[in-house]
RNA sequence: GGCCAAGUAGCUCAGUCGGUAGAGCAGAGGAUUGAAAAUCCUUGUGUCGGUGGUUCGAUUCCGCCCUUGGCCA
């Protein structure tokens, strides 16, 4: 686990090079085909060397989830198992880490046109007037968001419609998750935060320089694309959208994207510091995999 | 060289009819159960360019200086 730019897949790679294991991507961005640059997908040379699982699953007009997540994983690394090897997991979708390591609870999947109807109500009405509805059907969901949460209070009331229960009650239940493996939790986090923000902007430039605007331009000539899908939702491709509708020129598509992936960082280390039993690893230092392999040796 | 304008939070700027100042962005912290690279919450003391003067009191008024733009030579 680690956040963008911590150099996971270099050490997945070297891993991979030298113990009998298969990656399994954890990454709510790399499942989207010909979302390449932006999501800096490991290039064809690196997935020949070390292939990775869970990548180039769907188009960008589709969605994931951490559900469908959790269920590929769980099969893949039976599979993997299977014929005698280690899933390694790599990437820094902690919710997808979460609902995999403590499993989810029994809820309807997303029903695109009940999302649909509430969106159009939110519009009407506001997002406030929607969160009142919920305080009426669950009040302890209500309670626990802020009024202005509009996915939330989106899924809760999603949820308590299609199943005629409050969300609530249903999260309260149990869930018992057995997974049946040994994990061993290893985080990449720098040791500075600003060389952590150094590495971003060379990174965000880099892929201004491969084309990243070209990459959403083909996308968008070969998919049905809006800006509110959640593949047009990532990381640099939201900026790169306002840039081609005229709303940003170019160095402010540059300043947007960077501050985008800083705050994206600074999110997935509130996660990592908020979980237990994690061994973390100064990503800034020299011969990181050698000392990731040393502790690996020594847990296996 | 002369004239004009501007110098206030990391950035862009507002403001104080003289009682030491506030927004947006950035940054920081947090939440996170089928969109999660999403969505949301909390968080703003800085020689108000420098220096003299007027004043009980100046970032605010006046003088000089410095810096940056623009115009005129």
């Amino acid at each position: 686990m680690g956040p963008t730019a911590s150099g996971k897949t270099g050490v997945a790679v070297e891993l991979a090079q030298r113990l009998p294991v298969e990656i399994i991507s954890v990454d709510s961005a790399l499942v989207y085909r010909d979302m390449d640059i932006g999501t800096a997908k490991p290039d064809a040379v690196t997935l020949a060397l070390a292939p990775h699982h869970l990548i180039d699953l769907i188009d960008p007009t589709r969605s994931y989830s951490a559900a469908q997540f959790r269920s590929d994983a769980l099969r893949l690394m039976a599979e993997i198992t299977a014929r005698g090897n280690i899933p390694l997991l790599v990437g820094g979708t902690m919710l997808y880490f979460k609902a995999l390591r403590e499993g989810l609870n029994d809820l309807p999947q997303a029903d695109p046109a009940l999302r649909a109807q509430l969106e159009a109500r939110a519009r009407q009405e506001g997002w406030p007037a929607l969160h009142r509805e919920l305080a009426g059907l669950d009040p302890a969901t209500a309670a626990r968001l802020d009024p202005a949460d509009a996915q939330r209070i989106q899924r809760a009331l999603e949820v308590c419609l299609l199943t005629g229960q409050p969300m609530s009650a249903l999260l309260a239940h149990e869930n018992p998750c057995d997974l049946p493996y040994r994990l061993i939790q290893l985080a990449l986090v720098p040791g500075e935060r600003a060389v952590l923000h150094q590495r971003i902007a060379q990174r965000f430039d880099a892929m201004l320089e491969q084309g990243l605007v070209d990459e959403l331009v083909s996308l968008r000539s070969r998919y049905a694309l809006t800006p509110d899908l959640p593949a047009m939702r990532c990381v640099g491709y939201r900026q790169a959208w306002q840039h081609l509708e005229g709303e940003m020129d170019f160095p402010t598509l540059r300043d947007k994207g960077i501050f985008a992936t800083r705050q994206l960082a600074k999110r997935q280390l509130t996660w990592l510091r908020g979980m237990e039993g994690v061994t973390e690893f100064d990503c800034l230092e020299r011969e990181l995999s050698t000392r990731v392999l040393a502790l690996l040796g020594t847990r296996l």
